[in-house]
DNA sequence: CCATCAGCTTTTTTT
DNA sequence: AAGCTGATGG
């Protein structure tokens, strides 16, 4: 056989990582090193040296990594069947394939953010417990913590003494059993599960070792103690587990995520190779340089060397803006003004560290009619239309899914109440049973009055009958779903919400054709696990604004990073939380800033809203520490309904030419692009006077006077 | 039972 | 700014 790929092209330690065949291996890659090029070629190599593609499973951060990954592995081998998808994913095909062991029923729910939320007051609710302490998005994210310290419900309460810990092993508990009572598990519980079913039944680690015998894991430095564990219950009979990340790019720590996986990888598998890809294939050394002298503040980390191999380019350029709406504004008119010079939208990107950012940057867009995508993937999903339907199919496919119930009997008005509904929910307690169950029975409910019994009865009747078809393609039940519910009457005339509907029935249809066997509970789990990065397209023609978490993993010619504030980058939680969570910050940028190849521009505004209150701002630490060398002219916001044009500039801040040259040798200016800088010699040619000015950042540039708007330091703006 | 509105809180990042 | 809660009136 003819080998189907060519390794001649890559550089020698690539090759060392793509050729290495059994036992562990840690391939430590710095941004732009061809990380994923690697691994595609590794997997092309072992299905050539004989490995069936089966029996190797490659784990990638987002579903839309996996699929990318697919079609390069497809491209570079004929062999197909590599199993290839995100952690969780892969838990809840394992944990469908085990049900008894793992102790699930095989139909579960997999519980959004909002689910949770739900089951979440419902378990405060039942403690008993002040508000204050105890709010459901505090307790989340303590329960969350404990999940992904693998810490359950027993552990918990046997080590729990103080007054706080008491009462959340109480809430932790009660939590755990309504999502029993739901048959649902949450995001944490998929990992947990997985990672004890594998602890507690050798034959099933056994067997998983003999189906995967080769694990791949990439962006190892973000996987925490559950996903850690359940690789190396995988990977504990065979060693052939190969992971690659960089602790520099660590950007899930709040979530869980252990930087130590990585940085220990070497003690848990000691016969480990190492392999570090230091050579950036993708940035300038002008943005890597920055990069590089940025991260280099971060204490706690393995020294590496990122070794720039392209030309030079320009250097990054820092803007300070007036506030959020210039900010918005300078970025649009950037990337407009790359647009009519022919540069592809698809290569511009627009980074900010909280999505609400967005907003501003949308309208600047709008305004200019410049084509973007905002990529979140989970707002589609997120819509009440599409959440209306979805809760009718997710309560058809698991009846004992009390919240799907709640939604989906509550999506237009059927005459049935809120009280009702809690009489009903008081006879389900009562009598142990679901929801569903209940309204099945509605007539035996004497606490609620008899029309509305009748309706509830007929509501459960129809789900029941929708019931009879959960088997085989999913659009086509959708489309039933979607008329014989009343939801498509309730919607009547509302054009968006018909359309989005019509958009998820498409995508439904994709997802039967895509599949062998295409059914409910499989789409609907594979629903539940769509993320926000899934939703970003490469080729769509638009410029991309993104969270720089989404950023994570992708690459654009043109990258714009904005709110470089102190207080949102880094964001205020993590300036109070402390020194670990700054340097998380910091990674972060980190990650941002290599994302782009050929230029980079970071802003900041001096004002900005946010929740609704004018904040003024300062400049970000991190700008100082890539060299920022103080505020440069602001691009003002623009004034739409009060003042005329002259308020908009100050005219102060020109430097008048037609005179004398109001500069001397050695002083200090400032340049609205190039920073901070001193000048070295003045040409005194009347207008077309000329200064050298020697610039912090290293460059010498010589100016004409006329056009370089440049701005005496320590002269104070009001 | 249901629609509406005033008043209140709101922890970023995501699978 | 926006979403949620509780109160009010039809």
């Amino acid at each position: 056989m003819t080998p189907s790929i060519s390794i001649d092209c890559l550089t020698a330690s690539q090759r060392q990582a793509v050729l290495h065949k059994d036992g562990p291996l840690l391939v430590l890659a710095g941004p732009g090193s061809g990380k994923t090029r690697v691994i595609t070629c590794r997997i092309a190599q072992l299905i050539d040296s004989g490995v069936r593609p089966w029996n190797i499973c490659a784990i990638t951060f987002t579903n839309k990594a996996a699929e990318e990954m697919r079609l390069r592995v497809e491209r570079s081998t004929p062999a197909s069947g590599v199993y290839l998808s995100t952690f969780h994913s892969l838990c809840v095909w394992i944990l469908r394939r085990y049900p008894e062991e793992a102790q699930v029923k095989a139909n579960f729910s997999i519980f959004d953010a909002g689910d949770q939320q739900r089951c979440m007051k419902e378990a405060i609710k039942d403690s008993k417990l002040e508000a204050a302490s105890f709010s459901p998005a505090r307790m989340l994210e303590y329960v969350s913590r404990l999940k992904n310290e693998l810490e359950d419900v027993e552990d918990f309460e046997s080590r729990a003494h103080d007054y706080f810990t008491k009462n959340a092993a109480q809430v932790y508990r009660r939590y755990q059993k309504i999502l029993k009572l739901n048959n649902a598990l949450d995001f944490d519980d998929l990992l947990v599960r997985t990672a004890f079913l594998l602890r507690d039944h050798p034959e099933v680690r056994q067997s998983l070792s003999h189906r995967f015998h080769y694990l791949l894991i990439d962006e190892y430095q973000d996987t925490n103690r559950a996903q850690y564990q359940i690789a190396k219950g995988i990977a504990l009979a065979h060693h052939n587990i190969c992971v690659t990340g960089d602790p520099d790019q660590a950007i899930y720590r709040w979530r869980g995520a252990d930087i130590g996986n990585i940085l220990a990888f070497e003690k848990d598998w000691p016969e480990t190779v190492v392999v570090k890809l230091e050579e950036n294939f993708r940035s300038t050394p002008n943005i890597l340089g920055k990069a590089d002298q940025l991260i280099a503040f971060n204490t706690r980390r393995k020294q590496k060397k990122l070794i720039a191999t392209r030309p030079a380019g320009q250097d990054i350029e820092i803007q300070t803006c007036d506030d959020e709406n210039a900010e918005a504004r300078y970025v649009a008119e950037q990337a407009q003004a790359m647009i009519e010079k022919k540069i592809d939208p698809n290569e511009i990107a627009v980074f900010y560290r909280v999505n609400s950012m967005s907003r501003a940057i949308e309208e600047a867009f709008v305004q200019r009619q410049l084509p973007y995508q905002v990529v979140r993937g989970i707002e589609f999903y997120a819509r009440k239309e599409v959440r209306d339907l979805l809760s009718y199919l997710k309560l058809m496919a698991n009846p004992e899914d009390n919240v799907a119930f709640d939604r989906a009997i509550g999506t237009h008005s059927r005459g049935i109440g809120k009280t009702s509904i809690e009489r009903l929910e008081e006879f389900a307690r009562i009598q142990g049973i679901s929801l569903l169950s209940a309204a099945l029975r509605a007539e035996q409910v004497e606490t609620i009055n008899r029309p509305t019994r009748l309706r509830l009865k007929e509501f459960a009747q129809m789900i029941a009958q929708f019931q009879q078809k959960v088997q085989g393609p999913t659009a086509p039940l959708m489309e039933e779903v979607f008329t014989a519910s009343g939801l498509a009457g309730a919607f009547g005339s509302d054009e968006d919400a018909i359309e989005n509907i019509d958009s998820l029935i498409s995508a439904a249809a994709a997802y039967d054709r895509r599949v062998e066997q295409p059914n409910l509970t499989d789409y609907l789990q594979m629903v539940s696990l769509y993320s926000d990065s899934d939703a970003y397209d490469s080729s769509s023609g638009r410029v991309s604004l993104m969270s720089l978490h989404a950023a994570k993993g992708l690459e654009f010619d043109h990258v714009f990073i904005v709110g470089l504030e102190d207080g949102v980058l880094p964001h205020e939680r993590s300036i109070e939380a402390g020194p670990e969570d700054m340097e998380e910050e910091r990674r972060l940028l980190f990650v941002g800033m290599t994302r782009a190849r050929k230029t980079l521009g970071i802003s900041y505004a001096r004002h900005r809203v946010i929740r609704g209150q004018f904040i003024r701002s300062t400049p970000s630490q991190f700008l100082y520490e890539i060299g920022f060398a103080g505020e440069s002219r602001a691009v003002q916001s623009e004034q739409w309904d009060s003042g005329s044009d002259q308020y908009m500039y100050e005219p102060q801040d020109v430097p008048s030419v037609k005179t004398s040259i109001p500069y001397r040798v050695d002083e200090l200016v400032e340049h609205s692009k190039f920073g901070m800088g001193r000048i070295k010699e003045i040409l005194d040619l009347g207008e077309d006077s000329i200064v050298v000015v020697k610039f912090l950042s290293g460059n010498t540039k010589s100016l004409m006077l006329k056009y370089a708007n440049l701005r005496k330091v320590g002269v104070k703006e009001q």
